[in-house]
DNA sequence: GCAAGGACGTA
DNA sequence: GTACGTCCTTGCA
């Protein structure tokens, strides 16, 4: 007989390390262990020989919480870093991959798996049965017999070694230098760093072994420790002979762990097809599932993905919550937990030590020769990540250049190093660069393969620029971690800015660029800082970035925001970078043409104004406009703004127009002209790049409340497309000579989410067969035939569906529309009466926002509401329409956010060449070569329309329309 | 020199 | 009625 005992919590975390970093599934769930662990499962139950397969079989987990070894030394295991976050969610899924195999998990509070496997194992062998423990933990090698009786079995993935590597008495002598009994007692000397086990200090392996080897074991060398012939030795074991003793009683595995199962408990149980393929095909494991379809002859086709752990699980709104695949594992995990220590008091515990590390600037380093430069690269390869921040001298990452870098390991600690700080020079420059300055092509060249290796995470604040930066120097920023997207997918866009997240989390105010820098025109760039001062103000925000880090990271296990951050923020950003780092190329002449247009039209009309006023005025200026119109010529129906001015929007001068005013209609056109030319035929052209001829918009990742992107610096969301004047400006955004543009985008996106997510069968079926959505309102409201349907009626239900997508109010339908109050809300009235799911849907937000403050789109995403029960009433009535409005628009930016992620790689696989250049919230734009629009749009279509696959299968199907031109104008 | 308010471009 | 960013004027420092 032979039993087979399986250390479950060491292979996940030597695993983590051993393996290919961040494997993940389609949802973005890492789960490289997981494979690893299953994988490990099926080589140790097949490739053993018959004679040696196990007859009895079980795998031992850590339970969380302290354990005896705590009460014996308080310091035991306390400097252990909290888990990976990658390794967080796959503690769980592990002990569901041991269900799906059908061997038992064994786990109990207060003791560790060792304890637990030291019991079974003597149990086992007393019983006359052979051992075998599948661990390299070297706490282990006590427990190896000289006969052979137990063994270990080192399991974890080496390259270069075989698979699997017995561990017997000589490994063990060659590991401690002695008999695998006297294990304990070279420990208890020599210590372990790891575990914090203190042992005598100055004593490794090498004494210890000579020394139990001369002596015996612990208590006799103790005893004699004066016979000891060099004095320092002999004084260290003299002084630290209690903590000797302590460390042996850490070290020394308990054997009589009273175990609830006995061993006739874990004989081996054959696989079970039903408890195996739900699980591996929910973990997206296909080589193991094929291998063991083959070995069980079971089709895995006739079982479908566990629904609680295959990807992006089943959250929903409207409907009651379901559970996430996430929520479900902590579920399962929460049941082994001591009340209290779960992964929120984890968190808790990680900010309150993290604040209590001092932070003091003086403890940073500057670094300017080679060997401290090497000296970091060291620090950063032994700790496995590092924070990151780059010093530019501009904001604008496809300008800025290179000043300096600085880095963290520690909190508390932090290093800067310069590498562009100029000489004050003339007008023109040319002070050259500051002495004792690393070159820059050396610091770049040393740090490089850090910063691109896939074992080592790199963590920033706002990370994409970085990356951006960096791209441009020929390195490849990967793997990272952003505590500014960590934090967005916690909180939202509420602590946005490094600063803003310190002083919250921190309460810690750091340098602001002002103090350092000055303000206003006469702001210095960073280039221009003294490096002592510079490297206070950079080697701050490394640091700061890692406490952050720290407090935050933890955090998205506790409140259930792992998968939306591993699936919708983190891959992101890169691809954010690219599109920023691409560009587009916009035709500078057509925009000159136009403003001259513009320009000559607008004087015209704003001679027409001062004419048609009888004065000569600001046309610009509401307030002058205001007084003119209703103090001077004393027209009826003014309103006046919450400030007290005569409000002069639009609509009121449109009411005005039409009551026969020529001035407001001449006022409204040259606004039009004044804000095309204005914010974009003169502003564009100031936005090409002169390195690359393109314009590079910054697309925010973090800001938006609804998980929405927004664009800055030029805005690109916002180029105009509802006039014609308008639309001339997309025609100066163009495809270079040999490519074309490419426009897709949703139809209807956000009603088919509603529809979906309020279950309106109705609206369903009218997207199922592709009808007119806003006639099929109009026919089914007013009980109008779609035939023939006047445009007006039309019109009115439009607006009554986007009505429904805004949080609908008489107020704001009547505004609309231009009718009564009371008509509006008879139409809501209608409305709701045709289609009662979406009265239910409004409801259920309302009621849910005011109960937990926050609203969910359909992949997990939380929009906060802080004051959803404020006591004043119109911001109540307002969250209570953006609470409605929030889970449609932030399911359909969910969604869009999905296809980006995927849309490189599934292009790529398709040998398409397209660059994504664009994103206007339901809309994407490429750049392909001329010629193979007609195969790119296809794969560009399906990635969109199944964006929100698998996570969530939708009730109503998704359309993307896409058109290929030389201009966006064309295009869309 | 800066912040707030009004107006208006997009989805 | 939702969600943004930019330009311009105004008013105060």
């Amino acid at each position: 007989m032979h039993m087979l005992l399986v250390d479950g919590s060491g292979y996940i975390f030597r695993a983590f390390h051993a393996l290919p970093p961040l494997s993940r599934k389609s949802d973005g769930l890492p789960v490289g262990c997981v494979q690893g662990f299953c994988n490990m499962l099926f080589k140790l139950t097949q490739d053993m020989d018959a004679d040696e397969a196990p007859t009895h079989m079980a795998v031992i987990f850590d339970a969380k919480g302290k354990t005896f070894r705590d009460d014996i030394y308080d310091q035991y295991k306390a400097q252990r870093p909290p888990a990976p976050e990658e390794l967080v969610p796959q503690f769980p899924l592990t002990r569901s991959a041991t269900r799906a195999f059908s061997i038992p998990s064994i786990e109990m509070e207060g003791w560790e798996a060792d304890d637990i496997m030291a019991t079974y194992a003597c149990m086992a062998r007393d019983a006359g049965m052979k051992v075998t423990i599948a661990s390299s933990d070297k706490d282990l090698m006590q427990l190896v017999e000289p006969d052979g009786s137990i063994r270990l079995l080192d399991t974890i993935p080496r390259p270069g070694q075989p698979p699997l590597r017995w561990i017997g008495p000589d490994e063990v002598f060659t590991k401690f230098g002695v008999t695998p009994d006297k294990v304990i007692d070279v420990q208890a000397l020599c210590g372990d760093s790891v575990d914090n086990v203190p042992g005598v200090p100055g004593i490794g392996v090498k004494t210890a072994a000579e020394l139990i080897n001369t002596y015996g074991d612990l208590e006799t060398l103790l005893a004699r420790a004066e016979e000891i012939k060099q004095p320092a030795r002999r004084q260290k074991l003299i002084d630290n002979a209690e903590l000797a003793r302590i460390s042996k009683r850490l070290v020394t595995l308990e054997r009589q762990v009273p175990v609830e199962i006995d061993l006739d408990g874990l004989v081996r149980q054959p696989m079970s097809p039903s408890a195996l393929f739900p699980f591996l095909k929910a973990m997206e494991f296909a080589t193991i599932t094929k291998r063991l379809a083959a070995l069980l002859e079971a089709d895995p086709d006739d079982f479908a993905p566990d629904p609680e752990l295959r990807a992006g699980g089943s959250t929903d709104v409207g409907a009651p919550q379901k559970s996430t695949s996430l929520s479900v594992a902590k579920a399962k995990l929460a049941a082994n937990v001591v009340p209290g220590t779960g992964p929120a008091r984890l968190a808790a515990e990680e900010h309150a030590r993290v604040k209590a590390i001092p932070l003091d600037y003086e403890a940073y380093e500057i670094v300017t020769t080679p060997e401290q430069l090497a000296a970091w690269v060291d620090r950063i390869m032994a700790k496995g990540h590092v924070a990151v921040d780059t010093e530019t001298d501009s904001l604008d990452p496809q300008q800025a250049d290179l000043v300096g870098i600085c880095l963290s390991t520690e909190m508390g600690q932090g290093c800067y190093i310069p590498v562009g700080h100029a000489n004050p020079g003339d007008l023109l420059g040319g002070g050259g660069l500051v002495e004792g300055q690393l070159p820059i092509g050396a610091v770049l060249d040393s740090l490089k393969p850090v910063l691109e290796d896939r074992s080592i995470l790199k963590i920033g604040q706002n990370v994409k620029y970085d990356m951006e930066v960096l791209e441009r120097y020929g390195i490849a920023l990967a793997p990272i971690d952003d505590t500014m997207l960590i934090s967005y997918a916690l909180d939202g866009p509420r602590y946005n800015g490094l600063d803003v997240l310190a002083e919250h989390w921190l309460d810690h105010k750091t340098i602001t660029y002002g103090a350092l820098a000055g303000t206003g025109k006469a702001q210095k760039t960073f280039d221009q800082l003294e490096i002592a001062a510079a490297a206070r103000y950079a080697a701050e925000d490394a640091d700061v970035t890692l406490r952050l880090w720290h407090v935050l990271k933890p955090r998205l296990a506790a409140e259930n925001a792992t998968n939306l951050y591993e699936t919708l923020e983190r891959p992101l950003a890169p691809v954010l970078a690219r599109m920023e780092a691409r560009g587009i190329m916009v035709d500078r002449q057509i925009l000159a043409r136009l403003s001259g247009d513009f320009a000559q039209r607008a004087a015209a009309l704003e001679a027409e104004a001062h004419e048609l006023a009888g004065q000569s005025f600001n046309l610009g200026s509401p307030k002058q406009l205001g007084e003119i119109l209703f103090d001077k010529m004393g027209l009826e129906g003014g309103t006046k703004t919450k400030t007290g001015a005569w409000s002069t929007g639009a609509d009121v001068l449109e009411d005005l127009a039409l009551k026969g005013i020529p001035l407001a209609r001449t006022i409204v056109d040259w606004r039009q002209l004044t804000k095309l030319k204005g914010t974009y035929t003169d502003a564009l052209p100031t936005y090409i790049n002169p390195r690359t001829g393109r314009v590079h918009t910054s697309y925010q990742q973090a800001s938006v409340l609804t998980g929405r992107l927004s664009s800055n610096e030029p805005n690109l969301q916002n180029i105009p497309v509802r006039t014609e004047d308008g639309r001339k400006i997309r025609t100066a955004f163009v495809a270079p000579q040999g490519k074309v543009l490419i426009s897709a985008d949703y139809s209807q996106i956000e009603l088919r989410v509603l529809a979906h997510i309020a279950d309106i069968q109705a609206l369903k079926d009218a997207f199922e067969e592709g009808l007119d959505i806003h006639a099929m309102t109009a026919s089914e409201m007013f009980n109008v035939p779609v035939e023939g349907m006047p445009s007006e009626v039309r019109r009115r239900a439009k607006a009554i569906n986007f009505g429904i997508i805004y949080g609908i109010s008489a107020f704001g339908l009547a505004n609309q529309l231009g009718i009564e109050r009371g008509v509006a809300g008879d139409y809501i009235k209608t409305y709701f009466e045709r289609f009662p799911g979406i009265k239910d849907y409004m409801d259920a937000q309302k009621a849910r926002v005011k109960a937990d403050g926050h609203v969910t789109t359909i992949f997990g995403r939380k929009i906060q509401f802080p004051n959803a029960n404020s006591g004043n009433p119109s911001e109540r009535a307002f969250v209570e329409r953006a609470s409605i409005n929030a889970p449609i628009q932030g399911s359909a930016a969910d969604i869009i956010r999905r296809a980006m992620i995927r849309m490189e790689g599934e292009l790529k696989k398709a040998g398409i060449e397209a660059d994504m250049l664009l994103q206007v919230h339901d809309e994407l734009i490429f750049e392909v070569p001329e010629g193979t629009e007609e195969v790119a749009i296809p794969v560009i279509k399906r990635v969109m329309e199944k964006a929100a696959e698998p996570a969530v299968m939708l009730s109503v199907p998704i359309q993307v329309d896409a058109h290929a031109a030389r201009n966006w104008d064309e295009a869309h």
